[in-house]
Order: C-alpha cells, then sequence, then structure tokens
DNA sequence: CTTCATACGTAGCTACGCTACTTGTCGAAC
DNA sequence: GTTCGACAAGTAGCGTAGCTACGTATGAAG
C-alpha cells in the first residue's frame, strides 16, 4: 500500500505492537511486516527516529543488550504508552468513520 | 477529531464529494463538514490548493461563473478523476484492513 | 456604516515519513 | 581468508502536504 498514507497513525501501529510485548527496533519492523502480510514495510529511517520520538515523549522506554555480540536496544510500553494507545485507538474509530462516510461503499451518497 | 491525520485521503475525500455533482470550493467545505456532522471542518488554505492539485493533476476541471455578484470557482470531476476516486477507495480500503488490523478491538494479538 | 456570511486566494511554517547513507558483528559461501 | 547477506543501529537531508495567518471583495443585516 501506498506508505505515506500512514501519516499521523504510525506511532500508534508501534504502541500497538509494543502492546504485545518488548522487541528491538529491527523485530517490530518485521512484526510489522509480518502481522501486515507484507503490506507495512517500513524502512528504518522512519522506525528509528519513530521510536526516539515515543521515548522523549515517554510512551515508551528502551534498555540495551548485547545478543550473540550485536547491540539491541529494545522497547517496552509505560504507563503513558499504554493510556496513548487508548487514545489513538479512539482516534483510530473516529476517523475510520469519519472518513468511511465518504469512501466506503454504500454511505450516504444522498441517501435515496 | 485531529485534522493533520487527513494526511493522504483529502484527495479521495474531495473527489468523493464531487461525485455526487458539481461544487464550488466553499460549498465543498460545508459539504465535508455536513456530511461528517462537524468533524470535518477545514480552512480554505487546506481546500483551495488542493482543488489546483487536483485540476492540475486532471482529476477535476473548473468554470468560472457568477452568482449574485460573487465570483465562484465551481468544480466537477472528470473521467480520470472517477478512475482516480476508484482507485482511491481500493487504496483506502486496504489501508483500512491493514491498520485496522493493529488498531480495530479483537484484532490478532497473539491469538489465544 | 459596520459586521458577518459568502467566496476566492497565497506565503510561509511545520510535521513527518522517506531516501540514501554510515557503522558494525556474525555466519555462510566461495 | 575474503566476500556477501542477514542482523542491528543510527543520521542528514528531502519532499509532500496540510495548517496558520493573512489579504481581497461583495451582499445582506443591524
Amino acid at each position: 500500500m501506498k506508505a505515506q498514507a500512514l501519516h499521523g497513525h504510525l506511532d500508534a501501529l508501534l504502541l500497538a505492537v509494543l502492546e504485545q510485548g518488548a522487541l528491538h527496533g529491527y523485530a517490530i519492523i518485521e512484526a510489522l511486516r509480518a502481522r501486515s502480510d507484507g503490506s507495512l514495510d517500513l524502512p528504518t529511517g522512519t522506525i528509528y527516529p519513530a521510536l526516539r520520538r515515543l521515548e522523549r515523549a515517554g510512551h515508551v522506554a528502551s534498555t540495551w543488550s548485547t545478543v550473540s555480540g550485536r547491540e539491541r536496544r529494545t522497547y517496552q510500553l509505560t504507563d503513558s504508552g499504554r493510556r496513548a494507545l487508548a487514545g489513538e485507538r479512539a482516534g483510530w474509530r473516529e476517523f475510520q468513520l469519519t472518513v468511511g462516510r465518504f469512501l466506503d461503499p454504500g454511505s450516504p451518497p444522498t441517501p435515496a
């Protein structure tokens, strides 16, 4: 799918992925790809800065570790992040309904 | 709703509104507000440039007219615009499904 | 005669995802 | 023993596109 359409919803996706458990950046990319059947294949230049944003905002916390010689920064959801995710879910629902009213088939196009 | 979340979907909304009949810019703003129950209240600085974009792309065509002393630029969908709208609808559907898989309740969060 | 709704428009800002790049380890292939 | 691809992190700079804040002008209402 057109990737840039994500605008404004990426944070929500990241929080949602981390909701199921802490992951490091590279694993997050793979999780997004897997759970979307390949539709979401985001470059590192997209998700790493996004994760830093979320950390600055206090929605995730990170810890470094070394696994078989490779450095990993593992991110986990904070309480603030969980609240933010709830808000994002509500926002998504409203967005979906609003846009769907125009783009979903069978929407009210001057109903008969 | 958070307005900037529209990023990438505004063109689709405009085409969808014009699908029901030609309208001038100001009327498009009101149509969006009405059909969304006030959720979409877009400033002129958003929709006028967007309409110019769509016209440059050949998806709409405009004609000037004067109604009770006021200049109006009325936009109507072209064939190209109708095709574009169909594409946007398909894109929206995919986007909705993909993001929904992460944000809709009851999505597969490592299903039991 | 001032204010508000109608109607058009642009300049400049900002947010944010993307492209392209760099650095480094490890295992497998050759 | 070197090269190549998967793993793992990161930044600089770009482009897109919606938003803020203006500016202009008419007609109706008070």
